[in-house]
DNA sequence: GAGTGGTCTAGACCACTCA
DNA sequence: GAGTGGTCTAGACCACTCA
């Protein structure tokens, strides 16, 4: 449990706030390894005095680090830097997206996009009067050559406008952001069934097989449904990964 | 979209902290109703005054509502009430509390507690030597008098003592709780596959029926596994839910 | 240009931990 | 009792939004 006298350089100048350059900062040192797990930061009068940092500045870039899991902070004994174990904080991110990330080149065929009118349980999940015209989309997700998920989607029709060849170059939650539209929060069931033949041969799966299903409602910054999402997963080729913090 | 003139009554003489008085109330009248969806609050420097509390005080109130997604706040224009739409900020719960809660009555059968030498994807999950010895935890879950999961659970006999007993009566987080375990973050794969025959009968399904699977592994405050869990759910009974915020 | 939240300072007092 | 993080104050200047 060592001691680590810390210096980092600020760039007062920059639009970057304070709090967040040192934050920046602390988090590439630990996860590079020149923090390793365990030290013990020196306390946050003297670093702050060390960093040129008024205390509640430094406190806040602390803060962060800690809501990201890098360091535990317990009073009367002080800062440690802690292992990292967040895959990732469960961000609002899109199928499309992480695909890309991991280089699974991913594809999509449009199979409908039509503007109807809402059955019921969408329209008041959507909180639209009954029978609003909406966007009915259904897409087919591939990756790395097969498919690997079936995405319904219903929009209302006022938030943006969709056409097939976005559609299949971009994900959705992508066109939304560019359109301005802003995803707050999302509330998702995840389950399973298995395979009815239509879906199986889509997928290319046996009648059967079994399938992760995930339903979601995603809101805007002001608590506006914005989206909701049906898809089907083949479960022999997707996971959920998620990390949770108590 | 409203004005509100809002006050606060706060007990300085408390050892609950200003601030969280202040957001707790806040969250109350929202909850409540007397709060509406688009109220606006004052801006923070006249509402800091009217509540006598420092400006830096009010803010990590406010701070904590945003967080729960209770208001919105944006630069230049203000803070709104927004409708809330979180289930919970998905914490790491327990399967048996979560039953306890929605009223289930959990029944937990002990099907195998015993200490054997760790195989080597569990020690290293765990971060032991290998061949060390832990507990090896099998246990079916029933809710509503039929079983719902199996739980398999591994963890390092340093941590707790565990007994058959309090295996029946308790949840295992409870019992690691009340060890003086802390769980901090935990990382879960969920997954679906089909049941095969044995576990078929355990869970009253047929060969064939869906399933969910949940792997966990679970770390302290300082990034040591504690707890690595892998658990199978009758998708015909059970579904995750989630709220993710972005 | 008036009003808003975002950042930052330089202190203060306190509760908790641990030897 | 020395050292730590937790809370709180009373300001300051700034960037952004919107009419």
């Amino acid at each position: 449990m060592s001691q680590s006298p810390l210096s980092i350089p600020l760039d007062r100048s920059s639009p970057v706030p304070l709090y967040f350059q040192c934050a920046q900062e602390m988090e590439r040192r630990i996860l590079s390894g020149e923090l390793p797990v365990g030290t013990r930061l020196e306390n946050e009068v003297v670093l702050a005095g060390r960093l040129g940092l008024s205390r509640p500045t430094l406190r806040r870039a602390i803060e962060y680090l800690v809501d990201r899991g890098l360091l535990v902070r317990k009073r009367g004994v002080g800062t440690q830097v802690v292992q990292p174990r967040v895959r990732r904080p469960l961000e609002l991110s899109s199928l499309y997206d992480d695909l890309c990330q991991a280089g699974q080149q991913p594809r999509t065929e449009v199979r409908k996009l039509a503007v109807e009118p809402a059955p019921d349980p969408i329209s008041v999940a959507l909180e639209l009067a009954p029978a609003t015209e909406i966007y009915v989309l259904h897409r087919l997700r591939f990756a790395g050559g097969e498919p690997l998920a079936l995405l319904h989607n219903y929009l209302p029709t006022h938030i943006v406008e969709l056409t097939e060849t976005m559609l299949m170059d971009r994900g959705l939650y992508e066109i939304l952001r560019s359109a301005g539209v802003t995803m707050k929060i999302a509330n998702q069931t995840i389950g399973a069934r298995t395979a009815g033949q239509a879906e199986a041969e889509e997928l290319w799966e046996e009648a059967g097989a079994p399938l992760l299903t995930m339903q979601r409602t995603s809101y805007n910054d002001v608590g506006r449904p914005v989206e909701i999402g049906s898809h089907t997963y083949r479960a022999s080729r997707y996971t959920f990964e998620l990390t949770l913090t108590g």
